[in-house]
DNA sequence: CCTTGTGAAGATATTCACAGCA
DNA sequence: TGCTGTGAATATCTTCACAAGG
């Protein structure tokens, strides 16, 4: 009875993914994963529900079922592609993450404009000129990861290619049609919460 | 009438710092103010009920008091400093980001351990041994930027040393005392929840 | 008029607590 | 007995709608 997934569960889901498919028993309990995951047992037990996982009673979820319907839920059938546009340090970075298979995605495109970056290799990718980002395939995500002034004309090529899923690096928000899903990461942002705590903690006079 | 801002409005202050900073007039609306944040402007009005940010009706807030509002609320008295771990690819990238000043932030330490790494200079930093850590003076937040492996040993000497909020980019969940706050940024949580809403558009079928 | 400030309503998310099943 | 599955209770967040003020 798989229905809509409650945002929040989704991005649960990825760290249970990553907990299950690291376990090596062939059952796992909710309190364990919730430990693993960094939540609890009740909201993990929650979070199956939403998936229509089948727990058994007095053992838990079969880990091998388990990651199958994580990964049908995150919407990764076989492989999801995806393609970094920006070569810089940042596009770096993202290409030379590691986890990419182990959770799931491909690079299947790296771009940038620069011509002292087109066709160089990184992380064994070959770097593409943006002009060339129609010749992409799949049904991919794309992360921007180039500096600010450029996000917002790299967001538009993107959609105007066909893209409808953008992870946005840069601390700008990038308009697109609403038929096109962005995330944003903004580390100022995270910095800004993280200093807003510390700036409460620092008062200690509420 | 200061009291606890709520965390979904803390992270949306963020944005509205960087589009007041950017604002021209003196005075902006919460309908102004909400189309350049991404946001609407009942959203705006209450999270400055929180601020206890003084409205002008008819008029808007005054731009200046709003900007020093905000600040105050992220704890940006003057400036936060930031120490940065990791010099590899995606510490670079954070070293390198533009608008750390802009938005209330001062670079004030990046450290590694890599032979190769330290005493060179990024964008104008010098490289500290990790084993310096221990001379940073200020109240700063800590980027850990290193690979996975390394990750929760880093975190664990940022506690030692008395650093009590931590932005972790590794894709692993660090564990700290509960005194110690962890804002974790995973790419690969990112992808996931596009790649799940991604899914769902391309079923169709519901 | 135009825009703030806010109580009330609505939507989401989390936690509790316990019945039900292996 | 141990753990799932879930309704009910709670907490948090967002949106509505409108009175009140410049």
């Amino acid at each position: 009875v798989a229905q809509r997934i409650p945002t929040a569960t989704v991005a649960r889901l990825s760290r249970y993914l990553a907990v299950v498919e690291g376990y090596l028993s062939s059952s796992i309990s909710s309190e364990d994963l919730a430990v693993r995951a960094g939540s609890n047992s009740a909201q993990v037990r929650k979070d199956m529900s939403h998936l229509g996982a089948p727990g058994t009673r007095g053992v838990g979820y079969d880990t091998e079922k388990l990651v199958a319907l994580i990964r049908r839920a995150l919407g990764l059938g076989a492989e999801r592609g995806v393609v970094i546009v920006g070569a810089g340090n940042l596009g770096r970075a993202l290409a030379g993450y590691p986890g990419f298979a182990r959770r799931g995605f491909r690079i299947c495109g790296l771009f940038d404009i620069s011509p002292g970056l087109v066709g160089i290799d990184i992380a064994g990718h070959r770097v593409h000129h943006l002009s060339e980002l129609d010749k992409v395939v799949t049904n991919p995500v794309a992360a921007i990861g180039v500096p600010e002034e450029a996000a917002q004309s790299v967001a538009e090529l993107l959609v105007a290619v066909g893209f409808r899923s953008i992870l946005n690096f840069a601390p700008i928000l990038v308009e697109v049609p609403p038929s096109v899903e962005v995330r944003q990461v903004d580390m100022a942002m995270e910095l800004h919460i993280l200093s807003h705590r510390l700036g409460r903690a620092e008062d200690e006079l509420d």
